[in-house]
DNA sequence: TTGTACGCGTTATCAT
DNA sequence: ATGATAACGCGTACAA
């Protein structure tokens, strides 16, 4: 460490590098100085290899989804957790986690590499890595589908948000309700189909008008379009979220179906999506934002040994717009 | 290291984890089972302690745009980044580079955090980190305002496509041309409003309908006002990307001015914001994919010490859709 | 082909 | 409050 060229130590040099206390102010001038003539960086991995520490949080995202950010979710998710972190002294490491190879991310989360992981996807694939809780602190989106007991992650109340959605629907007297939910091996899915169930049992209205999408936009214009083909009249819509809300808008105008004149539609997420399409989507706000920015709290506070709670709930809201 | 246990000295373990030649096959065998039955994951940081490479890249996105990956551009070149480094052993380590302290990501690049760089952003502004292309490997999306004759880069020919989309305008009978540029402290921006230009001067039409926007469909929509709002007559826009060209879009359709009948309007990057409109845009085609590929391509070539070309241009191409 | 021994740059422990 | 010194876990000459 040449910087100890300056007068002192290498152990001073290095309290003064991590601003431990008990240094001598005018000890820590001139190492300061020193450090900024030399333009002296401290080498990581050798910081790495004798604190222990990385000072940075993997943040895995699926490679499945093709186009990660292509999804606002994902791509909101991803920019909110970017920005969290860029305040603190903790890098970002992206991983995107190949369903074929997971030992790969496995070895990268367990090779020392980072202090925690922040865990995007909620797919309820192989997820052999899911598994590393215990050697690792790890923040999930989303309550995932193996080890939620033991699990930290924070969400929004799904199913409550979605009969929230479905009864707004029931609320403005559409008694002919379809819904098109998500993925049927992951939660948001799950929760988002039996909430609407829910609502529509307590009112007592038909729920067989069901069809599964897999959140993209053209999985809803597929499922719209093989709702419209069943023939049975509807006249009310809830997608289980905006990108698949969407599909089915552009497969409604198309067949002239009017919005929300003929059939009123409520979407879920309130994204990029809700705003650009027209009507502009009655949605539920999920937020996505503040979801990234508690991830990476609760991440640094399990890295910092500070306890945490292991479920977060984040409160949704119905926003009224123009297709219900 | 304990693998060590299962017959041989450290140094041979190490060997077999780094397929390096020469080792016998059997022991080979041997270690390796030793490995996985020992769940041996090697340590990173004292790997590149040692070795002095840290198998890992940067890519660097700018904080201010406040939406990276709301950017279809950004967007679209990061994921194509991550999937051709998700092939190799590198890792991928995402800094958001906040313009506020821009030393930040100097100390991060320069402290033996990564083994090269990839510079996503292209603006202009202080980027005194810029400076490091000399000590680590950088590549570039697109020319770099500053050192552009010893960096390494990869773009598009931006004058010539902007004029073969403004041409298609004129050759379609439109005579008066307005154009949305894109911001003028960085290359694309300046050079597609170059290109706009050459074509109409060369056509000996007037070239000053120029208003000028930030690459967001915001600013689009401002600047097609005030290119209405000058009162001229206009029958022909070229916006500097889609984002923008969609903003334009938006703003004509709500004062009822037909597309392409009234205006015609071309953009440029062919991303989703170029299909999500109505009518879909002619636009010229912006190979970003090939682009993310490329730049990963060259900086790994790098890294290894192999030569590779400073300047490396894709080609575009003008995609004919219902808006011009 | 394999083992020995040293060094990578920093933090942590223990004296002082 | 500061300085010596031993790890940290691995790569890699060099020797065998």
């Amino acid at each position: 460490m040449v910087a100890a060229l300056a007068g002192v130590s290498r152990s001073t040099v290095s309290r003064v590098v991590n601003d431990a206390p008990n240094v001598d102010p005018d000890i820590v001038k001139s190492v300061q100085s020193a450090i900024s003539t030399l333009n002296y960086i401290p080498n990581r991995a050798a910081r790495s290899l004798a604190s222990r520490r990385t000072n940075s949080v993997a943040v895995v995202v699926p490679e499945s989804t093709s186009k990660v950010f292509a999804d606002p979710f994902f791509a909101t998710l991803v920019e909110s957790i970017a920005q969290t972190l860029v305040e603190t002294k903790y890098t970002l490491n992206l991983i995107v986690s190949s369903e074929a190879r997971p030992e790969k991310t496995r070895s990268y989360l367990l090779g020392g590499n980072v202090d925690g992981a922040l865990v995007v996807s909620h797919h309820s694939g192989d997820h052999s890595w899911t598994r590393i809780s215990d050697s690792l602190p790890v923040v999930f989106a989303g309550r995932p589908f193996r080890g939620e007991g033991d699990s930290y992650y924070v969400e929004v109340n799904n199913q409550a948000a979605a009969a929230r959605a479905a009864q707004h629907l029931v609320d403005a007297g559409r008694t002919s309700i379809a819904t098109i939910a998500g993925p049927q091996d992951m939660y948001p899915g799950v929760d988002r189909l039996r909430g609407w169930e829910t609502a529509l049992r307590s009112a007592r209205l038909d729920t067989s008008l069901v069809e599964v999408g897999d959140f993209t936009q053209a999985s809803g214009r597929e499922a719209m379009r093989r709702l419209l083909d069943r023939g049975q009249r509807i006249d009310g819509l809830f997608a289980a979220n905006d990108q698949m809300a969407a599909g089915a808008c552009s497969v409604l105008t198309d067949r002239n179906i009017r919005i929300p004149a003929d059939i009123a539609v409520v979407g879920f997420d309130d994204d990029s999506f809700a705003t650009s399409v027209t009507p502009a989507l009655t949605t539920i706000h999920h937020p996505i934002v503040e979801m990234g920015h508690r991830m990476a709290e609760i991440l640094l506070a399990l890295i910092e040994g500070e306890p945490a709670d292991r479920v977060n709930l984040l409160p949704t809201s119905l926003v009224v717009r123009d297709s219900a």
